[in-house]
DNA sequence: GACTGATTCTTGACTCGGTCCAGAATCGTG
DNA sequence: CACGATTCTGGACCGAGTCAAGAATCAGTC
């Protein structure tokens, strides 16, 4: 626990910003649970913390993704869930029933799909591929 | 326009669902202003309807939607766009910075990276490509 | 052309995810 | 340990979208 914590605390040394107790237990909680939404990691950082108010976890969060330690992905018609897997640009299957999110490698080999075949003028610096579906679990029982 | 409209009542009628003046109006105005909001839509329908609730536009959006008539676009931190080019799954380009939409048809040839490499027990039923970048004119003076 | 049941539209309250703001608390450097 | 800068708290607020009840409109039948 400590320990865990003193890992989080010198990662945030490293990226040259403040320590506070709020930032590591968020950041804490982000990489406990993955692909956890900023109000789920709130209520974890709740149960370390005894209380953090939600600005403090938008703030920390969004600090996260500037930072490049945490990656924030939004699939359409849900709220924006958090992962700890950041850097090798995979993507993700959405269930369309239930929203669950599952980290999925890209299918045409490295850095793939990442050029569109003209891209007019634009400076492109990143290509999203997200893959909606059914998860096992709701093709028995959907929601 | 009463032609237009004509044409507009009769896609109605093929799909099957009840022709009205709000979404004969609806439908017009995403087929004259691709990439449209809903709040745009609705704002374009009632320069010729005079009127039109917000609820209105959305039953219309969404049930065209579901007939196959518009595309709904999501991007992340954006309000939904629609759009009349469907059924042929070509991706989509959107500025960081003005928040802008661009068709752009997909690098990897014909229904492209569509398959994800291990989709687990997942029923895949569509790839969406987002690439973000920035526009040309926001290249030039940021919004 | 009027009648009638089903569908759709209007209005207005409400939800959810997230942002803005001002003042209080905390951090870390000197 | 004191001070200035940064961060956190609490609460108001916002935009996009949904819900619900009653009024209006549509389309098939006489």
């Amino acid at each position: 626990m400590l320990v865990v914590d003193e890992r989080h605390a010198l990662l945030l040394r490293e990226h040259g910003v403040q320590v506070t107790a709020q930032r590591i237990a968020v950041l804490r909680a982000a990489a406990d649970a993955p692909h956890s939404t900023a109000d789920a990691l709130a209520e974890a950082a709740r149960e370390h913390l005894g209380a953090i108010s939600k600005q403090a976890v938008y703030d920390a969060l969004s600090m996260f993704v500037d930072k490049g330690l945490l990656r924030r992905i939004e699939p359409a018609g849900h709220p924006a869930h958090y992962e700890t897997r950041v850097g090798d640009n995979h993507h993700h299957l959405v269930c369309r029933s239930c929203g669950v999110l599952v980290d999925v490698d890209c299918a045409t080999g490295e850095t793939p799909c990442l050029i569109p075949v003209d891209s007019g003028d634009f400076i492109v610096d990143e290509a999203e591929v997200t893959y909606w579906g059914i998860c096992p679990s709701c093709q028995v029982s959907p929601v």
